[in-house]
DNA sequence: CCATGATATGACCAGGTGGTCACATGGAAG
DNA sequence: CTTCCATGTGACCACCTGGTCATATCATGG
């Protein structure tokens, strides 16, 4: 067990004022990443003292732990509904779903893709591994269920390896959302721009490629 | 036009010399990204003066600046040759040996990989958006001319976007290399840790997923 | 009205940063 | 041996960082 980063009063302290110094704080270490964070920055952002700032935190690991935390559950339970709501569809019509809700997801909380990929790419972000390991068991258990699902169904070829099919929908479920996130990672399908119908239209026929990959000839 | 970063000074280093403060300012900017880097670290590293540093270049950006030249430099050598080499091969060939080449050229120099993964990743790098541009320019001609030849020789199926083809290739390709370079990436495959033999494996197995994607029913 | 404990505050600290500059060194030309 | 200029040097500067702490403020219960 360790102790926790956030102290009571933070807790105590009126709802307003909390998520005012939330939002500041991952404004901060979304933008800058965790080194480059300034707690200066926070603290004139929210508009409290930098003395208080450590009355509610033990120290900046212990805010930026705190966030991952708070993200954590805003993705638990974004994934679930998602799951929950394509239960009886075939594999790539739930995955086609999932990349559409990926996208609305980004768009409803940027900073909270922008916490996850400054973890990624920083490697002296505080507890990286761990935090990673995280995250990646949300992704992989998600991917490893629809895999198996579609495996089992006979909607995705015997011979394909799971490996490889995770690997495959990783890497294009990873990069298309990135690519509506930040346009420098987009190319060519100018996903940073597109509206709504654009999006969908160019998710529906990424996965249609995917789909042709991984389905049986004659389902095609 | 613009003034050079690097200064005459510079230049007329003994090259051993020259290649010392490279390396050392390459680890530096590749292992913390460009705000992160330390001058200091750089002039303990190659054992010279703070001021001998601002006597080769203009300032820090000016330093960055010109190992992006450098790292440009091996990149476009590098490409044009596995172009050259493969010339004569079907396109999924060309692919797959391409990926290994970039796997080979990973291992080879780690540390422009990590530069690439520094700037594409930190908002806040210097002239971003232009550096960008250039790396992206090499890769999507690459794989805009690789999917050209495939389209004209029947190799890819005539009603696949070339926007929607390339997009893939790129999402795997960087993805795979990023696997290779960065352990935290690899969810499934465990590329870092693979040999050489068990990653081409690897490779040619997304290539085939990939194959069956584009390619027409009939060849496959 | 006071006392008490929780909360709020910002000047302050040591340490690191990019960048400067007055001076030292070296080697070649006269 | 002297002159001269390119090159080398590190103490120093202003600025910013995460973190501390003595003190002020506030709300509540007696």
């Amino acid at each position: 067990m360790e102790a926790s980063p956030v102290r009571p009063t933070f807790l105590n302290l009126p709802p307003e004022k909390r998520e005012r110094i939330i939002a500041a704080a991952l404004a901060e270490f979304a933008d800058k990443g965790y080194e480059q964070a300034s707690l200066n920055a926070v603290v004139a952002a929210s508009g409290i003292a930098k003395g208080s700032l450590y009355q509610y935190f033990t120290d900046k690991q212990g805010i930026f732990l705190y966030l991952f935390e708070v993200a954590v559950g805003v993705v638990r339970r974004t994934l679930l509904t998602v799951k929950e709501e394509t239960r009886e569809a075939d594999v790539f019509t739930r995955l086609e779903k999932s990349l559409l809700a990926g996208v609305d997801f980004i768009r409803r909380h940027p900073r909270l893709f922008g916490l996850y990929l400054r973890i990624l790419y920083d490697q002296r972000t505080p507890r990286r591994q761990e935090l990673l390991a995280a995250v990646r068991r949300f992704a992989a258990d998600y991917f490893a269920s629809l895999v198996r699902q579609g495996l089992s169904r006979g909607e995705i070829r015997a011979g394909v390896s799971p490996e490889t099919a995770i690997f495959l929908l990783d890497a294009v479920f990873d990069r298309f959302l990135q690519g509506v996130a930040m346009p420098a990672f987009d190319v060519t399908l100018g996903l940073n721009q597109a509206d709504a119908r654009e999006v969908a239209a160019r998710g529906r026929e990424l996965i249609g490629l995917v789909r042709r990959g991984l389905a049986p000839p004659e389902t095609v």
